[in-house]
DNA sequence: AAGTGGTCTAGACCACCTG
DNA sequence: AGGTGGTCTAGACCACTTA
């Protein structure tokens, strides 16, 4: 028997009282994708490997093959899953040219496809202020890999941003190791320590900058940049990244789409 | 017979030869999909009407309740319709509480929920500069509308912007029309002259404030400003709205969700 | 009770990819 | 040719709303 075996076809499981105001209703899609995802958590299947076919998941969860359908459909349009007609069903990674820089919103005003240079200026761990801590749901006083950076358009810096990580989840993080590895540190971070970003949310505003980030983003002081604060999420809508960002954009601007 | 007793099941209609790199395959709950938009584009059913049921729509169109679903539930998720267990599925609109700042991103940095009232600065027309017309897809010199307008918390201004419509789409409106009007703009335009929002792009800079912003929006000459210049587009992907904000972000920011 | 959207099934067939 | 995802159907039943 599989674990669905164990939940009431009407989900009647704990609550059945009328009275409560709990979900009292989790259709059997809502289900296997809560059983999809905790295999993706537990890392039952990788970053760009392909997950079993959908006749096969139907079988194993003792539901028709439509009701797995959908339930990947959903984890597909939250980008968890990527499917692609005549091959299998893949888990997304940050590592594809299309999806590699999918949080990164900064493009040149011009239509060119510029693509920034990382240079790291710095990399050490720190224990978390209150405040941070919160954020990233940590208890004050934990280790914090920070990681500081420029992001240049050929010679002319763009972006200056402090990475913030949870230390435990990210042992071993060195500059050396960062140095060495080409493409998105965020395929590096699910690839080398099994953290994948699903999802960020971002706090924008302008602000003057002071004299060091003036001098590092090579503008004069009090001219207005992008400050672009980034809180990422993992499976399960844990946060596990916090980063500050300074933008120039007099080259640059920020895109978004509304819907 | 129904218009779609003329689209050849696989779609063949016009392109047979597969060298070419046409779509040359159109499911049927796409075709489903394009006939419901341009009911909703024609006016057939209005913002905030109920559509005919799934199963009539079936019948209408001669295809399963469940291809007409797909279609619908496509244009839900790109919020052209909303649907509502038990009572029918309705055409959005900007009127609900709910989505009704849906495209204003700008929050209050304590967790207030803010609401900002509006103040009219002026309203005018004026002919097309090459640049607007070109975003519009006007030809340049035609008449624009042009609304510019303050948006405050309390007695505090927070954004002060431009809007620019197509002054053919928008005969007959005046400052007085819309002064007296309460509730969103988007919600008048669509009421009122028929155009109603689907969705739209921002471009985002940090820029400094020049002398006559500086004292509209009670702030230093100089100080940071968010630039937010946004094109909005109607149903068929239309642009009909071009607005040029700025914003203050000292006590607010621009919130924003990466997934 | 009747009507609406929401879920689930079983089966057929199509489009796409790979060996 | 065989496997995968993608479309479409017909029918059953469930959940929610309204009268």
């Amino acid at each position: 028997m599989t674990a669905l075996s164990a939940i009431a076809p009407n989900g009647a499981g704990v609550s059945d009282s009328p009275t409560e105001l709990a979900p009292a209703f989790s259709p059997l899609y809502q289900q296997i994708k809560g059983l999809l995802t905790r295999s993706l958590q537990s890392g039952e299947w990788k970053p760009g490997e392909a997950i079993p076919s959908e006749m096969e998941l139907a079988g194993r969860f003792k539901v028709s093959q439509g009701t797995v359908r959908k339930a990947i459909d959903e984890l597909a349009t939250e980008n968890l899953l990527v499917r692609r007609q005549g091959k299998g069903t893949f888990v997304a990674t940050h590592a594809e040219a299309q999806t590699q820089y999918r949080f990164l919103r900064l493009t040149p005003d011009d239509g060119r496809s510029a693509r920034l240079q990382r240079r790291l200026l710095g990399c050490s761990r720190l224990r978390a202020p209150k405040e941070d801590a919160q954020v990233l749901g940590l208890k004050s006083g934990a280790t914090l890999v920070q990681v500081r950076r420029l992001l240049l358009d050929g010679e002319q810096p763009v972006v200056l941003d402090d990475i913030f990580l949870p230390g435990a989840l990210f042992k071993g993080l060195t500059a050396e190791r960062m140095r060495s590895y080409v493409g998105p540190m965020y395929r590096l971070f699910e690839a080398e320590f099994g953290v994948r970003m699903i999802r960020a949310e971002e706090k924008i505003r302008a602000v003057a900058a002071d004299a060091a980030q003036a001098l590092v983003l090579d503008v004069p002081p009090g001219a207005p940049l992008l400050s672009v604060e980034r809180l990422s999420y993992t499976y399960g809508d844990r946060p596990v990244e916090l980063r500050r960002g300074l933008y120039r954009t007099d080259h640059f601007h920020y895109r978004n789409e509304l819907m």
